[in-house]
DNA sequence: TTAGCAACCGCAACCGTTTGCGAAAACATT
DNA sequence: AATGTTTTCGCAAACGGTTGCGGTTGCTAA
């Protein structure tokens, strides 16, 4: 291991370790000349402190730790791709674990953040995660947790979400306006508080109305899911007028359900769906939207951790509005 | 700072540092009963070790690097989850930096891999980036870079990457078998070693069979530009009969022109892509595609990686092997 | 001349862990 | 009882930085 260190600059410039150090970060100590003699050095020698000496002596670690389910989620990747960026320019590194939905692997990965000294915490928790107790033990090194997407109940934990009962809201909204009545919505695992912060705000939205709406509510898992319901009350008598998707996932399982069928959309059947954009791109026509941008909201959990550092944090919940993306599908 | 060292516990059971670490590692020295203790104890606390301290001591670090353009990428986001699962069960910790094809990024983040002493690093190159002088600071430290995906030409550096030529020339034989003569292909960034080695391998294909083949090549950087190419061919007369895609990005491009022309695939148009299959099957008919899979090939970069760290590697480049998937769309 | 004061730099402790080596204690062997 | 052998543990030096404090210089002012 041919690594550069302090010890052999100093061996070669011929003075103290100490001085090295303080030329290199400009203390005002070390006088102009010997300063560019250690950096020019340093330079040529291609030097790189060692990040594991620093952070064990200045016992603050610039990494951030974020935990999701999967990486294989457009939502998740789109909020990564944007805290990895402000991870870089603010000069912290991240680590990044995934849980795969497993607790035992969610349990094993905080082990990780916590022998790294993780400065501070994303984590989406996963579905099949029932406690929160791991995440106390953290409190108790006062690594502070930002819990996003799918939060947890509890107050008194700071959480970004998005503005998941207005995005229902907007959806449930657009489909009134729309006049059709026979709704099929699909919803995704009801153990997660998104699904039923979504659903809840949902059927709400119905129930204030006069009209005589046919609601019903499907949760689904996956996509595959997602088609075989489409596709089975494709074959019934009563098909759906308007098809509402709670995730990508399930919009593409619908999707796919109706191309088989040669639904024609949105004529036959109109659809609508809480996504991030990309996925209702895809099709034709473009599928509208309630937009939940993963993007905008790494950059709030950000800002919020930030706050959480600094001391500086005034709300323990923020949320991310959302809008109305009109494509051609409803 | 409330975190448990070995010290503390040493002072509560009353014995040394020494011997609590060597209690908690199951060493031979210590007796069972104060092994037993030390052990209780130290989970009774929440121990966890300081990985800095630990790495600092032990001069290598479990911390593998891994660095893409972006991260919002079917593919590199499959490569990804995959090195990630690899990292876990082997007990080494992952640190993902983008560079977004800025080659000033892509030295600040090798910069940050080196002061992190990475046990190892994969890369896929940015396609602004020139030369690879700086990946040869990494040969001085001895941190072995395996290269994926779009690898750089040299000769005697580490990679894997797909079976580019094979997967160009099956695509090509797949859409000689349909007998259609008029074919619009789309490939990416000539300046990608990736692009390169497609194109020649599919532009050969062609050469050496008979039929009179109307093959146009045309370059694109992103889904917009596909888009636009696909559309103003459609306007023309002489219409492609199939049109080639080397990417996903290129695919969706595509595919939305010719969903909005409402042109018929594959009766009017046929379609074949490069890709790991997620995309294709959104559409109906499902896209053929041949596939590249992330998944696969990060399988293949880690075992290589560990034969490089373990001194065992046998060949400097590896390539996975790919196949076609037939859907509806050729 | 000498006290006073910057400017400049080194000493040494410390962060938390690992590990070679030596030593004390316990036990076995003659 | 003296010696040899284990068992069990602690000392102390590293790993590569950071930083408070104190010590040399050289210069200025009285």
């Amino acid at each position: 291991m041919n690594n550069i260190t302090l010890k052999k600059i100093a061996g070669i410039v011929g003075c103290s370790i100490s001085t090295v150090s303080r030329a290199l970060k400009h203390h005002p100590d070390i006088s102009v000349a010997t300063r560019e003699r250690i950096i020019a050095l340093a330079n040529s020698l291609d030097y790189e402190p060692n990040a594991f000496a620093v952070h064990l002596r200045t016992k603050h670690s610039n990494v951030i730790g974020l935990m999701v389910p999967f990486f294989s989620n457009h939502f998740y990747e789109s909020f990564i791709a944007s805290v990895e960026e402000e991870c870089r320019k603010n000069g912290f590194t991240l680590m990044i674990l995934q849980t795969a939905n497993d607790p035992k692997i969610e349990m094993e990965n905080l082990k990780l953040f916590r022998q790294n000294r993780v400065t501070g915490l994303f984590v989406c928790v996963s579905s099949n995660s029932k406690s929160l107790d791991h995440y106390e033990k953290m409190k108790d090194v006062e690594i502070p947790v930002v819990f996003f997407d799918n939060v947890p109940n509890n107050e008194e934990i700071y959480k970004v979400c998005m503005a998941d009962e207005r995005a229902a809201i907007i959806a449930a909204e657009a489909i009134q306006k729309t006049k059709k009545k026979k709704i099929l919505a699909l919803f995704g695992d009801l153990g997660l508080t998104i699904t039923q912060k979504r659903l809840k705000a949902f059927e709400d939205s119905f129930k204030t109305q006069k009209g005589n709406f046919e609601l019903t509510i499907v949760h689904i898992n996956n996509t595959e899911e997602a088609k075989k319901v489409v596709t089975n009350r494709l074959t019934k008598k009563n098909i759906p007028e308007i098809i509402f998707c709670m995730s990508d996932e399930i919009l593409i399982g619908a999707m796919n359900a109706l191309q088989i069928k040669k639904v024609i959309i949105p004529d036959q059947i109109g659809i609508i769906a809480l996504s991030n954009g990309f996925i209702p791109s895809l099709y034709y026509p473009t599928i509208t939207y309630v937009e939940t941008s993963g993007f905008k909201l790494g950059k709030l959990a950000f800002t919020q951790l930030l706050a959480c550092l600094s001391g500086t944090v005034t709300l323990t919940e923020l949320t991310l509005d959302v809008n109305l993306f009109e494509g051609g599908s409803l």
